[in-house]
DNA sequence: AATCAATAGCCTTAAAATAGTCCATAGAAT
DNA sequence: ATTCTATGGACTATTTTAAGGCTATTGATT
């Protein structure tokens, strides 16, 4: 079943796993914030949901030292030297095809 | 061996991720606005990694069926019914002592 | 090669986030 | 129980992003 959250509940919730990683590591807000460069508001913002910036986000999670899994969105396409050849260079924009729709 | 990009070079590397998951799925930057609710220009922005709030974030992945992804960045912990009851409830706030550095 | 549509880029205004500070509350440690 | 401190909440000023529109470019299609 789909938790269908609201954008609000998934910042929110968001924001609780951040918190954990943070506890796991026993620091304090302040101190993450000191050490990821970005204030102490924006530290709370995050954990409690409350507004971001994508940047923001980007330093806590290096300082919390997951900023790996911002590579884990969409796992790159690997291909071997010979089929690089061959290999048609990928889309770069959406076709024009009306319907289409992918996965 | 660590990547060591900037904040910057991460948050870009980020929107050619969320690209690639906008084209796999053949749609184009105005419809995924539209049907995520943002602007067009938040999408952009995201793509470009010019800068974005969380909740585009959200709002886009949501469009893009990659909500749960979001909630792969610290798994909960599972503790079983019966450990429940003797559980102590989880710290709720970073403890004092100095160089505390857990994982 | 010519057309057409997807995307980048820039502009303006409104909304939202950051930064900085202070105070109140509530966990934790003693 | 009492102290100590991490966290939440509010407030203001400043910076950044969202929104919406418009043009220029360039990839894709015919």
């Amino acid at each position: 079943m789909q938790s269908s959250k609201t954008p609000d509940e998934m910042e929110a919730a968001f924001g609780q796993q951040l918190r954990g990683l943070r506890l796991r590591r026993n620091i304090d807000q302040r101190h993450l914030a000191e050490q990821a460069g970005v204030a102490l508001n924006a530290v709370k913002n995050l954990e409690n949901g409350r507004g971001a910036t994508l940047t923001s986000l980007v330093k806590v999670l290096r300082s919390l030292g997951r900023a790996d899994w911002l590579e884990t969105l969409a796992p790159a396409v690997a291909i071997s030297p010979m089929q690089i050849l061959k290999a048609k260079k990928p889309r770069q924009r959406a076709s024009k095809t009306k319907g289409a729709s992918n996965v």
